[in-house]
DNA sequence: CTGTTAGCGCCTTCAC
DNA sequence: GTGAAGGCGCTAACAG
């Protein structure tokens, strides 16, 4: 059986209060007592039962991650600046995958809020939109990760994905591309990314006066490597094939220099192409890639920081935190 | 406030414990009593506070999955196969972040551990050895994941390394390859990895009659992408260069197929290259990476089934598990 | 089959 | 500055 409070009490000879205070180093204790009761501590190797300390207190310390897939490399990364923040508030974080299916999503939702594990909840959705969120009854503060799904009632912290979107294509432009096609998602009203990304990819081709016609975009089931040579194909079986690809993640822009390959195309010479997220694997790929790279540090920090507020008691009415990024320009879009 | 167990059964008129009953559905409970338990459940939209159940069980049905960095391909997939395996058994898996830096390690496990977070731990090292393990106290079960580190008192799951890193090598000699490189890790005491691959390297070519001069083998400050490029430079440089290069980890070996395209050499008809780990990204390098790939699904279930077990009072003595391995031939190693 | 009681381990009023 | 008592929400004994 595990130590408890009381067994430290009672070898210290003093009242579980006292050790309390020693272990949660209260302002008033004497040194006298500080001394024995460490004493004891230390022989006895005591550690608090976090669980009785998380009831009685109504706060764990620790709070929830909800990402789709943790496989998917902006998503990782995205955990590691969060986990590694977290840690220096002294917050733990409970990391948990929800497959990106709506339901599991929510299921998980439910349960991190609702039974008190977690003082607080982020979420990176892909699949739930503002209405599903609306129904959820939030016992904790949740901080929305990634693109403004609707108008929720809840804070939310991204970058401008319209405006990074048009900068990527208007790179390509610049570089002197003209037939531009855009890859990844599945334009339906729950996919955000893809239609914010996609509305500024048009409005980018729209102020150069190029053509925005409709077979130049080529959806994905989601927005993975593998996802990408069926889109790629389709897009050079055209009579006119594009001369750049603004891919919607770095993964569909790997999936499709990889197929380009095959189709015996070569990047950038015969054909750009750019992702989007800048994950580590874009700077060693050959070529590597071009991409647009949002502050994972920032977001990490901006989002622990917004629900730290939150779990504090903020009650500032919710608010759609935007940090920076930056378009990085590698082989894929600029050798030739 | 959140509703209560008490609520509940005030508004149902019946007594907490009955309604205890119909929702960890017992076994004898009247239908009239469900069903009035059930409207009031419905009614207040009750979620049972997990905190104060795993106070009063002793277990919580959470597992800790403590991995040195989940930006590394081949711990998210991991990570992955386990939550997905967990979720099925109705586990909650805590996903933490080491650093791989063994005092971090032993702190979170410590943490972990004592705190009665958690009912287990899998715990995927990589600079904690035996020694370290040893001065552990376990309050609960903790399942290694990875090499074995010397001979702890604890239960381990993995492939066998030294024979899947001599199948690996031997395959480049089956290819005509003659001086063949290894490149990973530091062989350090505590780096067991490097220290079981190099093994198995160093017997392929033994049993091959081919030179395992130490120049050909350059050792990596860790396993990731970034830290392959002085190797592979310092490989390059020798009077008489490798013809192969066998990468300790995918991350490596693709490192080193960016190395080698900037020093302009071809993969494979050059040199060869082969990883380790089977990481989806191997999948679509140009060229595509030969490895040898881990069966992830399997030390999954075995990592789980043997943790359940040990949580559920297994005495057995500790063991050390194996599971299977494929070497993936692909185009990094065959394309001519 | 269901109600009453007690206590998991901790922290925090309230007295002293 | 320290001791005593109560309760966070739940379930496991033990009646009934």
């Amino acid at each position: 059986m595990a130590v408890t409070l009381r067994d430290v009490a009672a070898l210290a000879g003093v009242s579980p209060r006292s050790v309390s205070n020693v272990v949660n180093d209260f302002r008033y204790v004497s040194p006298a007592m500080q001394a024995k009761v460490r004493a004891a501590l230390d022989e006895l190797d005591y550690k608090p039962n976090l669980l009785a300390r998380g009831l009685r207190q109504g706060r764990t310390g620790t709070i929830a991650l909800l990402l789709p897939e943790i496989t998917v490399a902006y998503f990782s990364e995205l955990a590691h600046e969060i986990v590694e923040r977290a840690s220096q508030l002294g917050i733990t974080v409970m990391i948990d995958e929800t497959s990106g299916a709506p339901n599991r999503e929510l299921a998980l939702l439910e349960v991190a809020m609702r039974s008190s594990w977690v003082d607080g909840v982020l979420l990176s959705t892909l699949g739930l939109n503002g209405a599903a969120l609306a129904g959820v009854k939030s016992d904790v503060p949740v901080v929305l990760l990634g693109e403004r799904t609707a108008k929720s009632a809840l804070d939310h912290v991204g970058i401008d994905n319209v405006r990074a979107s048009r900068d990527a294509v208007q790179h390509l432009i610049d570089s002197g591309r003209r037939r531009i096609a855009a890859i990844g998602g599945s334009h339906a009203p729950s996919d955000m990314t893809s239609r914010l990304r996609l509305k500024g990819y048009r409005a980018a081709l729209r102020a150069a006066g190029l053509p925005t016609e409709d077979y130049l975009y080529a959806r994905t089931p989601k927005y993975r490597r593998g996802d990408a040579a069926v889109a790629v194909r389709a897009l050079l079986a055209h009579p006119e094939p594009p001369d750049a690809l603004f891919c919607f993640s770095d993964e569909l822009a790997i999936g499709s220099l990889r197929e380009l390959y095959e189709q015996g195309l070569r990047v950038p010479s015969d054909i750009s192409v750019v992702g989007f997220d800048d994950i580590e694997e874009s700077r060693f790929t050959t070529p590597s890639l071009t991409s647009i790279s949002p502050d994972k540090h920032q977001i990490a920090s901006t989002a622990l920081e917004t629900l730290m507020a939150r779990i504090a008691g903020s009650d500032l009415r919710p608010r759609a935190l935007q940090v920076g990024y930056q378009l990085l320009a590698r082989e894929s879009s600029t050798r030739q």
